[in-house]
DNA sequence: GCAAGGAACCGCCAAA
DNA sequence: CTTTTGGCGGTTCCTT
């Protein structure tokens, strides 16, 4: 994250916040990082801190008409895109329709341009791809969901993608990997301009926020699962449901209808990720979130997510990320919005 | 921390 | 002939 700061400028003119949301982008891509600024600005006039509300959110739309969310639910942006002046942040979310956008001459030229004037520009999850189709992404480092890095590698040869990070800046441009992710980088970006008490504050009233929907990245993964509608899609849908049951490579293949070899293949060439490490981060991200949300014993936590016993749990914690199961529940009590990669 | 056993991964080749 | 699929076996990594 660029340490750019906000200038205080005499007007005292609030920070624009703009998103660009589409038919069957994901509503958590839209509504999260949303929330993060809502309650951030919310949070400084409450404290005295800042008179006028210290960001304005628009939410505008790729096209005429209701925003239909990869969820069901309809929301109305008051503009298109067309009509956005003076945004200072410009987010891009992404979900499903993703591709139509990609191919929008009028909304990627747009975003060429924008990317000039606002201040940062970030994507979510698949936004990413749409970010990559207005050739913003050449020569930079990025991210994009997981299962979309491959992809975002093929539309954008020299973008460097870290398949790993949850978010990734270069100078003014962010990408964010899945979509609870796009609420990480927007507590960045309030870190940023009000500092990191204030991100603090936030990020423990968004735990209560995060908390009701309930495993919220799984949640997600259930809503990018069922919507890929192939084979793989399907494969993932049932993997969550079975996470404490036995996911070994043939028991993939067999659920598949593919013998073992040919499952891995075509596994491996689809998603750019072996079946067992991929397994293995379905199964860790699982039990980051049990323990975020403080659901339960570590050995709860462990049988449900198909560690099976506490010990492996660990090492999985220690491989990925260098801490032990006990010691990221205590860093996540410290600080709840911190995400730990 | 170590050794044994097992699972995962992948190159290679053959059949469909 | 090419593409898709599957079996075999060696190596590596993980679990016990």
């Amino acid at each position: 994250v660029s340490r750019r700061r906000l200038t205080e400028s005499a007007d005292d003119r609030p920070h624009h916040v703009v998103m660009l949301g589409f038919t069957d982008a994901q509503i958590l891509d839209v509504a999260g990082p949303l929330e993060v600024f809502s309650r951030a600005s919310r949070w400084l006039t409450d404290h005295g801190l800042r008179d006028a509300p210290a960001y304005t959110i628009e939410l505008v739309a790729a096209e005429a008409g209701p925003l239909v969310m990869s969820n069901g639910l309809a929301i109305s942006a008051a503009r298109t895109f067309r009509e956005v002046e003076n945004a200072d942040t410009l987010l891009v979310a992404g979900g499903i329709g993703y591709d139509r956008v990609c191919r929008d001459p009028e909304i990627c030229n747009w975003l060429a341009r924008s990317s000039s004037k606002v201040q940062r520009l970030g994507s979510i999850c698949t936004g990413a791809l749409i970010l990559a189709a207005a050739g913003l992404l050449e020569g930079r480092r990025a991210t994009t969901h997981w299962a979309y890095c491959n992809t975002l590698a093929e539309v954008a040869p020299s973008c460097e993608v870290d398949a790993e990070a949850i978010f990734v800046c270069t100078d003014h441009i962010c990408t964010s990997a899945g979509v609870t992710t796009g609420i990480d980088m927007a507590l960045a970006f309030v870190e940023e301009d009000h500092g990191k008490s204030v991100a603090l504050a936030v990020a423990q009233e968004l735990v209560l926020y995060l908390r009701r929907p309930g495993h919220q990245t799984q949640f997600s993964r259930h809503l990018a699962a069922e919507a890929r509608d192939d084979q793989f899609g399907r494969l993932e849908l049932w993997a969550l449901d079975h996470l404490q049951d036995n996911l070994s490579v043939t028991a993939l293949a067999e659920q598949c209808g593919m013998s073992e070899r040919h499952f891995g293949r075509v596994f491996t060439a689809t998603f750019g990720s072996t079946p067992g490490a991929w397994i293995a981060r379905l199964r860790l991200e699982a039990a980051k979130r049990r323990i975020e949300q403080n659901a339960g014993s570590l050995k709860d936590v462990a049988r449900q997510c198909g560690f099976g016993d506490e010990q492996r749990l660990r090492r999985a914690f220690q491989k990925s990320l260098g801490l032990t199961p006990s010691e990221y529940r205590s860093l996540v009590a410290a600080s709840p919005g911190e995400a730990i990669q």
